[in-house]
DNA sequence: ATACAGCTTGTAAGCGCTTACATCGTGAAA
DNA sequence: TTTCACGATGTAAGCGCTTACAAGCTGTAT
């Protein structure tokens, strides 16, 4: 019956269409339900049984069709992570953490890289489409409410990473903390006119992490100056180079000047290092600089910073999501690692031992 | 019949399971087909129908399954990407380039990311698997003969990027001419103990450049002194900073010293450099330095590379693949891109203007 | 000999969708 | 009025697999 009646029985025979288990079930004179649970190791079959469809499974280079396997089992084995931008090794670290939690699991990766936010959505409703993954990776992704609503219906599992929503799973990093750390940390090499640069619109991350820095100025009574908190003049430039650049154009010109610089991630402070540069003025020595990310040119220019955990959130992502798959009713679970100080050169204080090479060591396959 | 015949039909139903084109054929008053074919932008359908029926599957919220398309259509929409490490800006860079040209294709992205080379073998043969996608994305990773094999039985449109096969699409860079131009460069500031830093065991792309390097010198007549090209003691350490750094400290004690080097790869630059700072030499006075890929951090140690155009060869593997999707019996392409040589102080030259500030710019959105 | 447990296997009904083919109107052509 | 083409729709057979249920078989307890 079927396209296996139809097609020639030579002795070796060709699958133009690719061989189901209507041919190996014809072949092995047994019935497809048993080639089936042959391959999905069902305990009531015979070893005699399970030998010959092996057998013949491996003549004819059988493979079970995946989408076939999908729809019936209604399960997709494909996970989706969401990703902005990937641009940089914030998500370098995540992807690289994913896809070792991910090897053994016998689940596969899809990506969707949000380059804009406004591309977040459409990606979003793509890899929600139904039977097309089993859940969802979100970094860096702040949810609407609506969002919210349409993942619970669907039943997704989802796990957020950068991110907090009370009712998914998360990862994040106190980034309170991280901005206490820094600027704690410059205020114990005596600065006292410290200030922070941070994006316009302000991501969550860089709200708090300027909360942390508000907190540690005002425990050494050294808050009271809101035109230290500055952004780019440019709307929506985010944690761009230019963007830190413009910021520390601004900050310099305040009088008296700040003594020192907490920039909401590193790239930002690149720029503003460059700005400070150009101005002729030397850093630590007129200004120190404290970043946040740890991303690898950090470690060559010298610059002080917080880092984040990445690969290990990103097989904690993993982790939370296959959890999640296996027990659906299990309750949500937040986790919360705390940066890393890593003192360089660019704020003068005494260089951790071990930033001086960068979080992971440099790879290169081209 | 069916399912939507068990389901309760109340005036708001819920549809636990989801809610399929039984549902919205039983309630638009037609028959699957119908409603099949609206989604399809069948041509045969009333407008009249076809509003029903679209005003149907939106008051239920209807969302077709992808899985069960999948295996009526025989066509997954899905390319997988086998990208070996995912480390570096390489990768990156062709990541960015791959979903922008993915965006308004309808395909969506599996990556399978290599941690090491013995990874691959089981990535493309899960990344293969019948009905998992339409095609293959093989980024800087040769093929076997039985691999070769495989692709062709199983009819898979492959794309090669930094790899190169007569009987697939690809893209790559000017491997030999990037080598000509590094070492080229290098003689034309005067230098005349022009050494090479490879990597073991040495893989295409930095044989290639190794080739391109030993042509440069013969023209001037420099070549002779085979104790020039080294790469690490430690075999298989790869494109790893580490590895320059060693093969450099090799090559600080050769006499007379070479006084410029070439490496097969920015990362490996950055531990030579190393080398040469800890040995208490200058660069470029005592020793010049040139390296291969234009990673981020390059743009600010200052050093010298050959630069990819990644983004652009990403985009152009998509590319590819969708007109191979379409035309599977169209003839092979082979896109060879130059590289581009941009000076920065490493190499003693006069500095290239966009080599400021590094192939694109920085961004972060942690 | 009979009944029954327990293992192995087969039958058939899905999973949700696409699509070739058949059917039914309808208006235009004859 | 009859014929026919053609547009709109329905019917049903897949796509390749899983799995509930039924059935057949063996051996053992009765």
């Amino acid at each position: 019956m079927k396209e296996s009646a139809i097609r020639p029985s030579l002795a070796i025979p060709t699958y133009p269409l690719g061989v189901t288990i209507y041919d190996i079930a014809e072949q092995a004179h047994v019935s497809i339900a048993t080639v089936s649970r042959v391959f999905n190791d069902h305990p009531r079959v015979s070893d005699d049984t399970r030998a010959r469809v092996m057998d013949v499974a491996e003549q004819l280079g059988y493979q079970p069709h995946v989408s076939a396997q999908s729809l019936a089992r209604r399960n997709s084995h494909l996970v989706s992570a969401i990703i902005p931008v990937m641009t940089n090794d914030f998500y370098m670290g995540l992807m690289r953490g994913m896809q070792d939690a991910l090897a053994q699991s016998g689940y596969d990766l899809l990506v969707y890289a949000a380059r804009r936010p406004e591309e977040v959505s459409p990606q979003l409703a793509r890899a929600t489409q139904k039977g097309r993954s089993e859940g969802l990776l979100l970094a860096s992704t702040p949810l609407t409410k609506g969002q919210v609503k349409q993942l619970k219906r669907r039943k997704q599992s989802v796990v957020l990473v950068d991110a907090f929503h009370p009712d998914f799973d998360s990862i994040t990093v106190d980034n309170v903390k991280g901005g206490y750390m820094a600027a704690r940390h410059l205020i114990d090499q005596g600065h006292e006119r410290i200030a922070y640069i941070t994006a316009a619109p302000e991501p969550p991350p860089a709200k708090q992490r300027r909360e942390g820095y508000e907190k540690a100025l005002a425990e050494a009574n050294l808050d009271g100056d809101p035109t230290l908190v500055v952004s780019s003049d440019k709307r929506a430039l985010g944690f761009v180079e230019e963007a830190g650049y413009e910021a520390m154009c601004t900050l310099l010109k305040r009088t008296p000047r700040p003594t020192a610089v907490f920039v909401a991630s590193d790239v930002q402070a690149l720029g503003a290092m460059r700005a400070v540069r150009e101005a002729g003025l030397a850093i630590p020595g007129d200004i120190a600089v404290v970043g946040f990310d740890d991303i690898q040119v950090s470690a060559y220019v010298g610059l002080s910073t917080l880092r984040q955990p990445v690969y290990e959130m990103g097989k904690l992502a993993i982790e939370k999501f296959l959890m999640r798959v296996q027990h659906p009713e299990h309750p949500v679970s937040h986790t919360v690692f705390s940066p890393q100080l890593i003192v360089r050169v660019s704020s003068g204080g005494e260089p951790t031992r071990e930033g001086s090479l960068g979080p992971n060591a440099l790879q290169s396959d081209s």
